[in-house]
DNA sequence: ATTAGTGCAAACTATTTGCAATAAG
DNA sequence: CTTATTGCAAATAGTTTGCACTAAT
């Protein structure tokens, strides 16, 4: 099992950093490595608060911050209204369809990573566009 | 002069729309086409305000998402916690320098445009990390 | 037992909006 | 003169923070 692989990476991560392992840094790593669907704070926490009703929105959002702090998370800035959350730290490029709003992972595309005289640390990639499912209906009609 | 060119576009663009060529607009327009700098919406009313106190900052928001809109302007999600707009609607690149905050355009850097299998409409690149003139200043310590 | 982390509410920041007053064509 | 736009203040949305309580080690 891929899942609980990557679960025990992470929460090594975390205790090589001394950082206390809770449950809601657990819930929302679990979450995150199951839904791989680039949440935002609130849509993380609407997921788990069913499940684990002490969860508080403010955890979540530190939670993250936190992740992303460690490199554990990526931060999209895809849209400006809210920060999206990445589990998948493999550098990547992301599309987001300006149609249905789904966001898609590019993994086949290449980022430029050497920029004249400056050093890189992080790049960000993002394309914005009509995804081929939305295409694909217009057609249709 | 380059200026008087860009900015006689800039308005032929917007009368050819039908929107109203008024005093907040003009100037945004001049300080944006005279400082490349990719300003927040703060940082342009901040410039602005001595020389036409009767400037609002809800004028300036409002002015730099019609331009964003209209396509004069494109908005730079470089930053988390606010937006910038660069006057420059050539497709480019963009490097944030973590150590002192400086934005460059990249304009040798080419983006990638072909998305397989979705329709590309913009793309969005942000390069972070430490520029030549902090690599500098910290190597002559 | 000790310290880090949670959850709540309040605070904060960027941005948007309703509306009466104003300016552009 | 007519209509779009402004400027102000209030509202909104996302996110952060202070602090007493709780849980992890």
């Amino acid at each position: 099992m891929e899942f609980k692989k990557e679960l025990e990476d992470k929460i090594n991560l975390l205790r090589r950093k001394r950082i206390v392992i809770t449950t809601p840094r657990l819930i929302i790593l679990e979450y995150l490595l199951q839904n791989k669907v680039h949440p935002t704070a609130e849509e993380v926490y609407q997921s788990l608060k069913q499940r684990f009703p002490s969860l508080s929105l403010a955890s979540v959002y530190n939670t993250l911050k936190l992740f992303s702090r460690l490199g554990i998370t990526t931060e999209l800035l895809l849209d400006k209204e809210k920060a999206r959350y990445d589990i998948n730290t493999i550098p990547h490029a992301h599309f987001k369809c300006l149609n249905c709003g789904k966001i898609y992972d590019l993994l086949d595309i290449k980022l430029p990573q050497k920029v004249t005289g400056h050093k890189v640390l992080s790049t960000q990639l993002y394309f914005y566009g009509v995804c081929q499912e939305c295409l694909k209906k217009r057609s249709n009609k």
